[in-house]
DNA sequence: TTGTAAGCGTTATCAG
DNA sequence: CTGATAACGCTTACAA
């Protein structure tokens, strides 16, 4: 591998002057840099990522961690992560916590002086403080989190506004039989969702009952299996609402197999607003999360925090979602998107 | 920040002593090797990543380049490569090249010092010889590029096979005239599964129609439109079939824009079999990919790679494919799953 | 079994 | 503008 020794030798420079035309941060004369550059391209040189953040303690690079990487959910994290760092100039340390025994607090220890900040997504509860096992000073951004984390900055979404909004509109539609399909157990954003669910029932004057609420886990299957229970109840509801689209989608599916059509018989609407929801029968209404956003906004934050360690924004930060309302739900005519908070 | 020389200095030992500790690579007594554990712990102490690996010229952190980041073939493949990285005990540095002016190049230099090795996806035929600007001798897996870098290990997905087998089975149904949505320009998968749309016709004894060869690229409205058209034709196809599943769902929406019954009217298959495939309406015929097997298997290469540089094996590997028929093609009776290759 | 000390490839600090 | 040289935090001969 050529150092940069070999190329100060090969162009007859001392290592430093190598090293400022590398960084410009010392003016060098334009035949000199010249040469440099060219012998370095000559030799296809290039600075050693490793023995810089040694010595600049830097090492441009966020790390990203996340409860598993599946589904669309996550990509579009990431998606919006990779493009903020890489305007920035920043690479990316993936890492899903799927199978880390230890959780965190493993996956944390083995990227020290590797990342200079951490996105982390934990919307696990029992994950609880997942900043205990975090250097405290260390720059973080949590995702999707538990409030219980106030030492550290955060970014969730309107998972409950937008879940009530949802409840007003089917009520408003009409419908006074909703029925919920919850997300994963002891997760975050499903009991916030669940919590607006609730809370728009009590505001549109319907009664909660506890058979109109069954379980899921995200999963298109499990959103089947949970409609199929709703619609053979003695008294089945005129709308379900999943709390993602996956399982808003296996509900579809259910409606079908159940024999009742959609928006007719029953409305359906699920939660994300993912692509694929505008091209299922009916086109799915959901409540609009812009994902990618969430994971730009993330690391432009962090980016912030590196950049002025003094200041610190350690905030809660709200994003705001909207409901698209399509077929699914029997709106006959769309009313156009609106902001929700 | 806590270093191996506070350690060594709060546990009345040498760094070199605590070097061992972590690295067992020498014998250490027990009481010494507890002290130091416990002294660390309570300092809160863990390796310096970029000092150990400037010095043993290893990262233990693998580099992934993908063209996007976006919908959810990518991210199985990167579940799959995390997957089997997490299990060695490696990290990961994620890249898409979207914005990368410099493609490739740039990217690769950046990575210099911070990665073992790399998976390179680069599907897109345009950037040919993805290999030339790679330090020849460094470890490096491709993903679903074009056969044109013989020196260098790559995977590719069984393209051809998987779509002549589609085209074979939809005349096995009887259907003589079969049509191609055609995946996004320029896309080595895209030009593999169109290679084998036209052998299945061959060897199905149909014939090749220009007008039946509609493009795409690769995204639901791209289906959308191509379907359309495709319907609009005076004389149009009994079958369509698209490229990924994507286009194969926007063809579907089309065909109920267009008011033509899937599978009565017209005949639907896609590729990829997404998770989604399943749960759309009418269920979705497709060649089932096993993406995240694809990252996990390209991971494994690189790794071997790694532990035995001298016998690299660059050989070129396909992954086999899979037909999975359901309701969407009209067949009655499912056939059961049958491995292509 | 342990300690000493020489690097690994850079950048930063001082002199020139 | 340029060159020596001391770090950075760690591993690894070589000695003890």
């Amino acid at each position: 591998m050529v150092t940069i020794k070999d190329v100060a030798r090969a162009a007859g420079v001392s290592v430093a002057t190598v090293s400022r035309v590398y960084n410009s941060s010392a003016p060098v004369r334009q035949d000199t840099r010249d040469r440099v550059r060219a012998v370095a391209e000559q030799l296809g040189y290039s600075p050693h990522g490793a023995a810089r953040s040694l010595i600049t303690s830097r090492t441009h690079t966020l790390g990203v961690l996340l409860p598993d990487l599946y589904g669309e959910f996550f990509s579009e994290v990431i998606r919006g992560v990779d493009g903020a760092a890489q305007r920035a100039g920043y690479h990316l340390l993936v890492s899903s916590l799927r199978g880390e025994s230890h959780g965190l607090e493993a996956a944390l220890r083995s990227m020290r002086g590797r990342v200079d900040g951490l996105i982390v997504m934990s919307p696990d509860l029992d994950a609880g403080a997942a900043g205990r096992s975090l250097p405290s000073g260390f720059p973080v951004v949590l995702l999707n989190g538990p409030p219980s984390d106030a030492a550290y900055a955060s970014l969730v979404v309107a998972n409950a506004e937008g879940a009530q909004a949802m409840v007003a509109h089917l009520a408003g539609l009409g419908h006074r039989r909703i029925a919920l399909v919850g997300g994963a157990a002891r997760n975050y954003d499903a009991e916030e969702r669940r919590r607006g669910y609730r809370q728009g029932l009590g505001e549109a004057g319907l009664p909660w009952r506890p058979d109109y609420e069954v379980a899921g886990d995200f999963s298109e299957e499990s959103g089947h299996a949970a409609a199929l229970r709703l619609l053979s109840l003695p008294e089945p509801p005129t709308a379900i609402f999943a709390a993602n689209d996956c399982m808003a989608i296996g509900a579809l599916s259910a409606c079908r197999d159940h024999g009742r059509k959609v928006p007719d018989d029953v409305a359906v609407a699920g939660f994300d607003d993912i692509p694929m929801a505008r091209y299922v029968d009916p086109p799915l209404t959901s409540v609009h999360v812009d994902i990618s956003a969430l994971g730009a906004r993330a690391t432009e934050r962090l980016l912030d925090a590196l950049r002025a360690p003094a200041n610190r924004d350690l905030r809660r930060e709200t994003l705001p979602t909207t409901l698209v309302v399509r077929r699914s739900c029997g709106a006959l005519t769309p009313t156009p998107m609106r902001e929700i908070p």
